[in-house]
RNA sequence: GACCCCGUCGUCUAGUCUGGCCAAGGACGCGACCCUUUCAAGGUCGAGAUCGCGGGUUCGAAUCCCGCCGGGGUCACCA
């Protein structure tokens, strides 16, 4: 039986999940669950100044609303890397007493001259090696250096890109713990990876330059590699790195904006991997067909168009009362009241869903459910409200203050018998009727939102419309 | 600058490994029409890619090879 799948996502809390980093999250995750293995979450916290609690509590919130549940990490202890300090410091020191690093005494400030050097004479810059054979005391301060081969090349078997050559007079001896004592990014990783047995390294296009340093620092410890996939950046509309300039990035940005979660996850995985020419996939979709053989090559623009496109689509799949749940926290950020009839709240969401591409365009089209107008959109009134307006007003008034109920179907029959004897169109009485309603010549299908509205209110609005007719000096 | 990755409609992509089924398919967006109580949604149709460019191999190349150009990434005692 083949070793089990196990794989990791390791934000780093220097801010809130954005786009990328949820993608990546997304397909280790898919992956995971494709091959029945393990999904780890680690936090990279050991840059202390820039990490924080809450930029943590904000990447589980922004995972946990795409529902990419994690088997192994927060809160359990032992899944930060402010607590793992003692297993990079016994791993250091191993490595130091196996000769496989060095301590090294170089200032920073030597370091920087000889780097400016190197810049100035048009070469990449590398550790010179000064402390390599010098065997500098503990008492020293100083960093620790991992040892690399001089000559030679490393070998990055990329399940996305293939093989990948690095040669090593592009290597240096890099620094594994600092002269603070704190162990790098690098060597963090690596030693995480090994001691939490990732079988897969499914990470960001950036980190492939890192890689052949990571391998270098794998052999040193003694411990065979896990499978690389590095997958695609994805970009900002000028094809520049995505950042705030590009409008939202962070998973939350777009929660706000009334993407849904069941949107947010489809739009990221075909953003990069593809499965034929399928559009749509759910969550288990993308769990059954995840591949890393289908994961393109080349980085990929992000598209707001696309995603809300996508948003619409699952806002018309959800079920109505899923709907209606997920409707509330924006209906109260418009400033409208939490309706007590949560069965009449899943219909209003009926009549605006394939209206709305995301939960605040519903929201903001929802508005004329609970509030009267606050005034007649002059256009409207200029073409509706003819010398005729006020009295099929009266009409309209009088035959629904005769219906006992106003289901749609009994409005529209109402309303389709009245024109055919007014000898008018349908349209001008329901545009009418809109008017009243709505304030505007924009709404769902008004006989639904006659019924949805109720009769009281309904009727108030008419009356209302009608005496503005007055006012306004139409008979 | 050095090294690494990438390059199919405006955008996401199928196809590239195993050359011919591709005078390049799907989707978003865009346009038109149909449907229709408005707006949408839906349906139909359409515009849109000489497959970055130039050579080569081959009977035949988006697919293989070479060169070039363009974009991105990495070069920290940041992650």
């Amino acid at each position: 039986m083949p070793e089990p799948v196990r794989v990791r996502f390791a934000p780093s809390p220097t801010g809130h999940l954005h786009v990328g980093g949820a993608r990546t999250a997304l397909f280790n995750w898919a992956f995971a669950r494709r091959h029945h293995g393990v999904f780890i979450l680690r936090i990279e916290d050991t840059d202390r100044s820039r990490s924080t609690e809450e930029y943590i509590e904000s990447i589980l919130e922004a995972l946990t609303w795409m529902g990419l549940d994690w088997d192994e990490g927060p809160p359990t202890a032992g899944y930060r890397q402010t607590e793992r300090l003692e297993i990079y410091k016994a791993q250091a020191d191993r490595l130091l007493a196996e000769g496989r690093a060095y301590r090294c005494r170089c200032t920073a400030e030597a370091l920087d001259a000889l780097r400016r050097e190197a810049q100035q004479r048009g070469e990449t810059f590398r550790y010179p090696g000064t402390c390599r054979d010098l065997a500098v005391p503990a008492s020293e301060p100083s960093a620790l250096r991992l040892r690399i081969a001089a000559d030679g090349e490393t070998v990055v078997e990329d399940a996305i890109h293939g093989r990948v050559t690095f040669d090593h007079t592009q290597l240096d001896d890099w620094i594994l713990v600092r002269t603070d004592g704190t162990p790098t990014y690098n060597f963090c990783v690596v030693v995480d990876d090994v001691t939490m047995e990732i079988t897969h390294v499914i990470r960001g296009n950036d980190h492939l330059s890192n890689t052949p340093k990571q391998i270098q620092c794998y052999e040193a410890l003694g411990y065979p590699l896990p499978a690389f996939a590095h997958i695609p950046m994805i970009l900002g509309s000028d094809k520049s790195r995505l950042s705030k300039r590009h409008g939202a990035t962070s998973v939350q940005a777009f929660r706000d904006a009334g993407i849904v979660p069941e949107a947010m996850l489809n739009y990221l995985a075909r953003l990069g991997w593809s499965h034929g020419d399928e559009e749509i996939f759910s969550r288990d979709d993308i769990a059954r067909h995840f591949d890393l053989a289908h994961v393109g090559q080349a980085a990929a623009i992000f598209d707001r168009a696309k995603l809300e496109w996508l948003s619409m689509h699952w806002i018309k799949a959800m079920p109505p009362e899923r709907l209606a749940a997920q409707l509330m926290p924006f209906l109260d950020s418009a400033g409208l009241p939490a309706p007590a009839d949560r069965a009449w709240l899943a219909r209003v969401t009926e009549t605006l869903r394939e209206r709305s591409h995301t939960l605040v365009e519903m929201a903001e089209k929802a508005t004329f459910y609970f509030r009267r107008p606050a005034a007649y959109d002059p256009q409207a009134t200029a073409k509706f409200w003819t010398g005729a307006a006020h009295d099929r007003y009266a009409l309209l008034i009088k035959r629904l203050e005769a219906q006992a109920d106003l289901h749609p179907a009994t409005v529209e029959a109402l309303y389709r018998e009245l024109a055919a004897q007014l000898e008018v169109k349908l349209v001008d009485l329901a545009q009418l009727t809109r008017v009243a309603i709505t304030g505007t010549t924009v709404s769902p299908p008004i006989f639904e939102v006659v019924s949805l509205l109720g009769k009281p209110e309904t009727l108030a609005r008419l009356r209302a419309a009608q005496s503005a007719t007055v006012n306004r000096g139409s008979r």
